[in-house]
DNA sequence: GTCTATACTATGATAGAC
DNA sequence: GTCTATCATAGTATAGAC
């Protein structure tokens, strides 16, 4: 057997985004489970453990949550919304140049990962443990996401602003850089999450073959 | 109660790096366990499916491996060893300039992960399902890996070679282009792997402000 | 080395008092 | 809305026959 429960780890503070409405005990309880989701797996993590870190009772956690998946669905939904909609904002914002929106879309996109990365890896990592039905409105977010930057990279390249080598390839590999951002950075290297920010721009107008707007 | 034994999803294929010598059913445990972790992570996928899979009962899993959790060790120990020896590998074939240096790595880095998608995904999210004592040599060689390209983004850099916004991210962020590709990239899309990997490379000595070797 | 059968524990979720 | 107590099931792993 595993002995997991000797080997703790280490959970720290773990922040829902702002948009994310949720007071008292339902506030703590998604706390909780994004602290124990994002270090151990929801499959990893249990019902009783949730309760003890939230410091409630097993049973008073289904007052505020029907099941444990809906409990997972709300902070997938939460994550997606809140990151769908930080881009959306930052595009809409960025006028119409095509290096503009880029780096707004990269700006954001490492921003968001960088502040709220908990919240990152459960929506990136544990979205499998959802049922279609779930997943289906996180799924459809993150798809619109991805076209968001893919529709930027190519509307450039047919202006003749960007000369990526492959533009599907080149936007996904402009969003995996920030995906994978929770997984290593840390602002006690002594990098703000600003500079963060404006180095992957920067990685990223280069990889388009563009010059900064 | 999550009825996912309903909406099973397809697993398909899952190959073993061939570095790692197994046969008969031994074999197929392990690559029933890639399958099933990849598509279900470790703690959501059980001994019983795991032999369901396999075409075993339960208990003849226990004849091969001593634990749930040693199964899986297995598997990420054989994947980080045969990534890391092919890194190792392509570096000492490239010479010492840092630009074939850079290729070398990344060319081989997309190649493991576009080749070998769920033994990627199973290292690369199941890791934290392993104790400590047997995650330890795994995380010994990714941060040997890891080192590996920094330092010759470093080298790239201190020669004026390269001139990347910082290196420390730049390597970051080329490492993580290449851990994304097992979720996006598939042969059907048209682009083989060979290219795949090409597309990359240019990619990465874009970001490092570099002209090809 | 695989099988049938089962032990023991952990889990998600519910009942009912307050 | 939280508690104590508990149910029903699913989980890892083992025993013993062949």
């Amino acid at each position: 057997m595993n002995v997991r429960s000797s080997a703790k780890k280490s959970l720290g503070r773990a922040s829902l985004p702002p948009s994310l409405r949720a007071e008292g005990n339902r506030r703590r309880i998604l706390e909780a489970a994004l602290r124990l989701f994002a270090a151990q797996g929801f499959h990893g993590s249990s019902m009783r453990e949730l309760a003890a870190v939230a410091e409630l009772q097993p049973s008073a956690l289904y007052v505020h949550f029907p099941s444990k998946e809906q409990l997972l669905a709300e902070l997938v939904r939460a994550g997606h919304e809140a990151h769908h909609d930080a881009l959306r904002t930052a595009l809409l914002e960025a006028g119409s140049d095509p290096a503009a929106q880029l780096t707004a879309l990269v700006r954001v996109h490492v921003r968001m990962h960088a502040s709220y990365p908990e919240l990152a890896i459960v929506v990136n990592s544990e979205m499998a443990a959802l049922s279609e039905e779930l997943a289906a409105p996180g799924m459809a977010l993150r798809r619109q996401a991805a076209a968001l930057l893919r529709d930027v990279v190519d509307r450039g390249t047919a202006m003749g602003k960007f000369f990526p080598p492959d533009a599907y390839a080149a936007a996904a590999a402009i969003a995996a850089m920030g995906l994978r951002v929770p997984y290593w950075y840390s602002a006690e290297t002594g990098m703000s999450i600003e500079r963060l920010a404006e180095v992957h721009v920067e990685l990223a107008l280069r990889m388009l073959g563009a010059v900064r707007a």
